[in-house]
DNA sequence: ATGGTTGTTTAACAA
C-alpha cells in the first residue's frame, strides 16, 4: 500500500524572510505538498532554490506587487494548475490550484482579513471579505462533481466557539462575528466540504492556528484562534482515509515564526 | 478600555 500522502498549510507571512522556517519544517515532517499562504513576494523573487533543495521542486505560484498576499504550492510531485472560481473582486493573489497525479486537487486560499470594523458599511475591507465569503459556496457549486479535492487556506474566519480563546469575548472582532462565522459555515456547506480539523478533534476541544503577535507572551497566554483550515469533498473522502490532522505548534515559536502554525493533513488509500 | 507586534516598502499600510 502507498504510503499516506501529507498536505500542509501554512500561512508564512513572508516567504522569502522564513524560507529558514520552511526548510527546518520540511526536513522534520517531510510533507509531499506544502501550500503557503501570504508569500509577500512576486513571482520572479519565490526564493525556488530553497524549495528545490527541500525536496519541493514543483511550484506553482501567484504573487502581486506591493509586498502584500500572494499564495504557492509546493511539492514533491508534478502540478498541474487547474481553474479556481473567480472569489475575489478586487483581483488580488489569493488564490490557486493544483491537480496531484493522482487527480487529486489541491485549492489553496488567503481569504481577505477584513481589517478592523466589522461593518461593511464603514470598512471597504469587511465588505470585501464578505463579498469573498459568499462567492465561495456558489463558486465552488458550479465545478465539476465527483472530482476529489482538498480545500486549505488562511480564511480568516474562526467559525465554532471552541475555535476562540473567548467566544464572547470575540463575537464582535473581525474573524469571528456572526456576519462570517454564518457565511463561512454557510459556503462550506453548499459547496459539499468536510471541516477536517472537526472530523478529527470533537468540536468541545480547543483549537487555534494562530496567536497575535502582540502578545507578550502568545504561549503563556494562549489567546488563539482557528483562523487556518483544511477542508474535503466527498470524492475525496469516499477514495482516501484521513490518518492524521494536526497543527504544529513549535513552529508558531523558535526563529522569527510567523503568527500562524503549519497544519497537516495525512491522507491514505 | 487601550495598546500591544511584524513585514514590506519607505511613512504608510495591512495584518
Amino acid at each position: 500500500m502507498a504510503p499516506p500522502l501529507k498536505i500542509v498549510s501554512w500561512n508564512i507571512n513572508s516567504v522569502r524572510l522564513r524560507a529558514p522556517n520552511v526548510e527546518t519544517f520540511v526536513a522534520a515532517e517531510r510533507p509531499d505538498v506544502v501550500c503557503l499562504q501570504e508569500t509577500k513576494c512576486q513571482d520572479g523573487e519565490f526564493p525556488l532554490k530553497a524549495f528545490r533543495e527541500m525536496g519541493l521542486p514543483h511550484v506553482v505560484m501567484r504573487g502581486q506587487r506591493g509586498g502584500h498576499a500572494g499564495v504557492a504550492i509546493a511539492s514533491r510531485l508534478p502540478l498541474e494548475l487547474v481553474d479556481m472560481p473567480d472569489l475575489c473582486r478586487e483581483g488580488q493573489a489569493r488564490t490557486i490550484a493544483a491537480r496531484l497525479p493522482s487527480g487529486l486537487e489541491v485549492h489553496n486560499i488567503y481569504l481577505p482579513a477584513g481589517g478592523d470594523i466589522p461593518d461593511p458599511a464603514a470598512n471597504e475591507k469587511f465588505a470585501h471579505k464578505l463579498d469573498f465569503l459568499e462567492r465561495l459556496g456558489p463558486g465552488y457549486k458550479t465545478l465539476k462533481k465527483g472530482v476529489k479535492r482538498i480545500l486549505v487556506g488562511d480564511l480568516n474566519v474562526a467559525p465554532h466557539e471552541n475555535d476562540v480563546w473567548s467566544h464572547k469575548q470575540l463575537l464582535s472582532i473581525v474573524s469571528h462575528t456572526p456576519e462570517e462565522t454564518e457565511r463561512l459555515e454557510a459556503s462550506r456547506k453548499a459547496a459539499a466540504f468536510h471541516d477536517i480539523a472537526r472530523l478529527a478533534v470533537p468540536e468541545t476541544q480547543k483549537l487555534y492556528t494562530w496567536w497575535s503577535y502582540r502578545a507578550a507572551d502568545w504561549a503563556a497566554s494562549n489567546r488563539g484562534r482557528r483562523l487556518d483550515h483544511i477542508w474535503a469533498n466527498k470524492a475525496a473522502l469516499e477514495d482516501v482515509k484521513v490518518e492524521s490532522y494536526r497543527i504544529h505548534l513549535a513552529w508558531r515559536g523558535g526563529w522569527k515564526p510567523s503568527d500562524h502554525a503549519p497544519l497537516s493533513v495525512e491522507v491514505s488509500g
